[in-house]
DNA sequence: ACCTGAACACCGTTCAAGT
DNA sequence: ACCTGAACACCGTTCAAGT
């Protein structure tokens, strides 16, 4: 797919954008952008085969805008700027897991976060299949924290609101009232938690010959 | 919300969740529910309020379903059990992940994996917000990675499949390229790998005092 | 209490027609 | 090469009408 800033190509992605951060992926229609472009709605064909190739192109402008490399000679450092990045458009952007997922094939510049990992992974001296599954975690952390962060400040989904809601009353859940003090709750600061959890897993992992782990 | 299993409300349920488990939850439609109930589209509006009512009847109807809870002495093993299961309903029912996001207020069912871990961690010395933050973690990663399991056998998204089909070549994720070794991949293994490293890392958590965590 | 059919305001997309 | 308008097959839902 050529890149071509001029052209009105780009002017169509990047309203498309514009409306989704604004109004969210669901708003996001052929004939609306269209509207929006002061446009007929069959005038966008001419620039995308379809309303899926308008989606991956956007997956793909959104991928390719983010730098997920630093040079820091520490491996962990290095992981917590890729994820950090990684956690960072998902939250300028809410829209972009839904985009990603809804694609058949993902933009190649997803792998960049893999192939930074595994470099990492191997320097912490875990490598192979155990590699993989770390990237995995620490993906499927990254990316379920901040779509659960995105699609909204708790709603509806926070044991707080509905305990004060009444909700979790009868004592059905006395562990989640006992604990509960979510006034100073922080994404950022449960993002930063879960990560070095994570990470302090993955030392001792590469303490430990896989060998050994496999055999218990 | 009364759950009778003769009424016809169960039925046209039954029927709505075997269809988005046969089909996918974008064929569920009103009208292609009802023409598989052999009924008028009109008629469903008897039942449910709306589509809105139905998606939310059916994830109410799937968490319910769930038993996470053992009584096993240890407190890992009750949190293995725990999110095993929350695993295996994803995996049965690949839609339930999308169903639960786009409700505006989830069922009260889905707030018993947080009360069993909450209460697991206490016993793990892990109380207060941190616990919370665990309970992110394991959900998270537990949700992500079975969601993206059930979005297809590597729909596109491994690298495996990307490098035979030459699109990762060229050098640009040589570390990719090292590492693949992906004929013995296999999703159970990557989810107690998972697993396992975070509650490695929980274990080191509940023996290293908070205050000394937070003043570093 | 339950079901129906016609109608409305939306979709994505095809197709023939214009410049 | 680009844009248009009418049309088609779909949506969810309202509304007046039937039993």
């Amino acid at each position: 797919v050529r890149v071509c800033l001029h052209s009105r190509f780009a002017r169509v992605l990047q309203r498309a954008l514009a409306l989704v951060d604004r109004e969210g992926l669901d708003s996001l229609t052929m004939r609306r952008l269209a509207q929006a472009l002061k446009v007929s709605p069959m005038a966008l064909y001419n620039h995308f085969a379809g309303k899926d190739e308008l989606l991956r192109a956007m997956a793909e402008h959104l991928a390719q805008q983010i730098d997920f490399s630093c040079d820091h000679p520490d491996w962990r450092e290095r992981i917590w700027y890729c994820f950090r990045s990684l956690r960072a458009v998902v939250r300028a952007h809410p829209a972009s897991v839904r985009l990603m997922e809804a694609l058949e094939e993902p933009p190649l510049a997803i792998f960049r976060p893999l192939d930074l990992t595994l470099q990492a992974l191997g320097e912490a001296g875990v490598t192979g299949d155990d590699a993989f599954r770390v990237y995995f975690l620490l993906t499927n952390f990254t990316l379920g924290q901040a779509s659960y962060e995105v699609r909204g400040p708790f709603k509806g989904m926070d044991p707080a609101s509905a305990l004060t809601q009444g909700r979790l009353g009868g004592g059905a859940f006395e562990h989640i009232e006992r604990s509960l003090a979510f006034d100073d709750w922080d994404f950022d600061e449960a993002f930063e938690f879960g990560l070095s959890v994570i990470l302090r897993g993955v030392e001792q992992l590469g303490r430990t010959p896989s060998s050994a782990r496999r055999s218990k």
